[in-house]
DNA sequence: ACATTGTATGTGATCGATCCCACAAATAGA
DNA sequence: TCTATTTGTGGGATCGATCACATACAATGT
């Protein structure tokens, strides 16, 4: 069983090293004014009785408000593993800096998004993130502006609040090129059509990543074909299903750009069926190089990198440098690069 | 341009609503004795002004330490998408109660785990919850015991400390059995060999699924052969040349056992290349659940479900109970679902 | 020997809330 | 009408730290 020792206060130290609280404090705040011996004994208690200066005190007192540092409100990042290197790359560049993070995950419930906004205004945070799941326009409530806040992943409708989101047209352009320069000229795509919330068009996704691909085909003077574009709802029937679909044509790509990693999954599965192998035969892209897809596939997948941990690293030096409160609201690009694997 | 506004005190407040301090507090904290013209006068203000009680300053004097709720140390956790709900599950319980959580990701570093307790007792949070990414035996840093602690997807390797686990045996024994009940006698069994990193076994997620699948067969009375197990190293490669390896055997199996999702994808691939279909030349069921990966594949994968959540969860309301300070240290197991699809 | 500087330590005020007690005003009971 | 009781409000003490200032003592210079 646990003995959890009661909490000492900075006077219950002073007392028994024969001591003042200022001269605690002192040691406690690297003063130099301090005698060594009196640091040492001081030191000593403290270790002996697990002191620990009460920050909540500390904090009213000095005003330093890295009592928490920075809030993190998502919409379901960490319901699903897709984002996740958002929150690491938020967390790590906030650790840097000896700060630690408040995380809430508010769902897209509105009510429960403003509870969110709430429990961490309360709380005094420095600023808050508020990253999605997938690239969306969002729309917050309204004590958001109280506070210096950057979205990542998504952006404000009315451009309001700044935000950093991933480059999509880059990506887009980068996987149709990969596949380009090694020879490929029909290049099936498999965009994503329906968002997981049935979010109405346009989605920045899918429209930039088209975008990237015409952008590449042009580059290389191949003629865009609409009917090598399918778009899929996402399940694992549809992924299978358009894969199939494509390679009815009558002339079949040789290569497929597939919306996500995960729509690439269906898409092996479909060229399995058809006895077709990957790279020989037909060659594979995916999007969102989510590790454990992209890297766990045989052959592994060729895929590109959405910058989740860059935004989320982004974001928060955005905020500690107090630029929010500087500049206008702006929108920041960042790169979607290529990760070459063994399907191309 | 954001203009944050200044933050008022309770003291502006109650000027500018001509009533004093005492008033003020009695409305924020819902106290009776408050009539509902000086209640309104007052909120209007509070309204007005955006005010918002000063956490530290009310923790301070109530010692009501909801100030954060909870710290929840990780591993990896964050890092990598396969435990995420674990979070999810933690994160749930305490915003039920009123509650926020501070998120700090240690990695398999020492001096991070010890610095960040250390930063999370100094943030005076009311318990903590150490969540592992894989089911392992870890070593915590002395302060742990300073404050209600519960380990979730690992254990104390002392066993002084109270966790949450995965009932392995429970998983491997679903698996199998439901393999089992539709008809097949040759079993093969991928289990997971070396971790991610490198932990010397026993490996509790091998040992109690190998003893699963064992009981199984021993209810079917199939008598276990040892040819038909082997082991991981977990790269993408290994998993489809193990596949290979079990199809090669005098017998080969009807059906494959996976030690977890990301091995049934270079079981997917393998079968493919020797041109057998899923399910009907051979089955296939995984471990984890790992949605994407189970569900996303073609056919879509039957697998054991890990309680992440249910883990998270648990953690939470032990630790709000009350009990860590009464019971002594044990360890809570949590049963393994299976997750029927289409692979069997 | 006395003023001067510097070092080490103690002390009261302070941050922003809550809580308790004192007290005024309104209502009820005798 | 006068005393109880209830209801609403104000203000001092308090939580645990930091900070500015006061003070004690030693070392140094003239």
């Amino acid at each position: 069983m646990n003995t959890l020792s009661r909490r000492h206060n900075i006077e219950d130290i002073a007392e028994m090293a024969g001591v003042s609280r200022g001269t605690v404090s002192r040691v406690l705040n690297n003063h130099p004014a301090v005698s060594d011996e009196t640091r040492t004994k001081v030191l000593d208690v403290i270790e002996k009785l697990n002191y620990r200066p009460n920050f909540s005190a500390r904090h009213m007192r000095t005003d330093s408000s890295n009592l928490v540092g920075f809030g993190l409100i998502t919409d379901e990042v960490i319901t699903t593993p897709y984002a996740v290197d958002m929150i690491r790359g938020a967390q790590e560049a906030l650790w840097a800096r000896g700060k630690v993070m408040l995380v809430v995950n508010a769902g897209y419930d509105t009510q429960m998004t403003e509870a969110s906004l709430e429990a961490l205004l309360e709380r005094r945070v420095e600023g808050i993130i508020y990253a999605a799941m997938y690239h969306r326009p969002v729309e917050l409530p309204a004590p958001a502006t109280q506070v210096p806040i950057v979205l990542t992943n998504c952006f404000a409708v009315d451009r309001s609040l700044t935000s950093v989101v991933p480059d999509e047209v880059s990506g887009g352009y980068a996987a149709t090129k990969h596949i380009l320069s090694r020879g490929h000229r029909r290049i099936g795509f498999i965009n994503l059509g329906a968002t997981p919330r049935n979010v109405p068009p346009p989605l920045p996704a899918s429209n930039g990543r088209l975008e990237g691909y015409k952008r590449a085909l042009a580059e290389y003077d191949v003629p865009f074909d609409p009917t090598l574009v399918h778009y899929t709802n996402q399940t694992p029937e549809n992924n299978y299903q358009l894969t199939l679909d494509l390679m009815k044509l009558p002339q079949p790509p040789t290569a497929i750009f597939c919306g996500n990693d995960r729509t690439a999954l269906g898409c092996y599965g479909a060229l399995a069926d058809l006895g077709l192998r990957i790279p020989d035969d037909v060659a594979v892209v995916g999007f969102d190089n989510f590790k454990d897809i992209a890297d766990g596939l045989w052959p592994p997948l060729t895929t590109v990198q959405l910058p989740h941990y860059e935004m989320g690293k982004w974001a928060v030096e955005f905020l500690l440098s107090g630029s929010v409160l500087e500049n206008e609201p702006f929108q920041k690009l960042i790169d979607c690069p290529l990760v070459e694997r063994e399907s191309v």
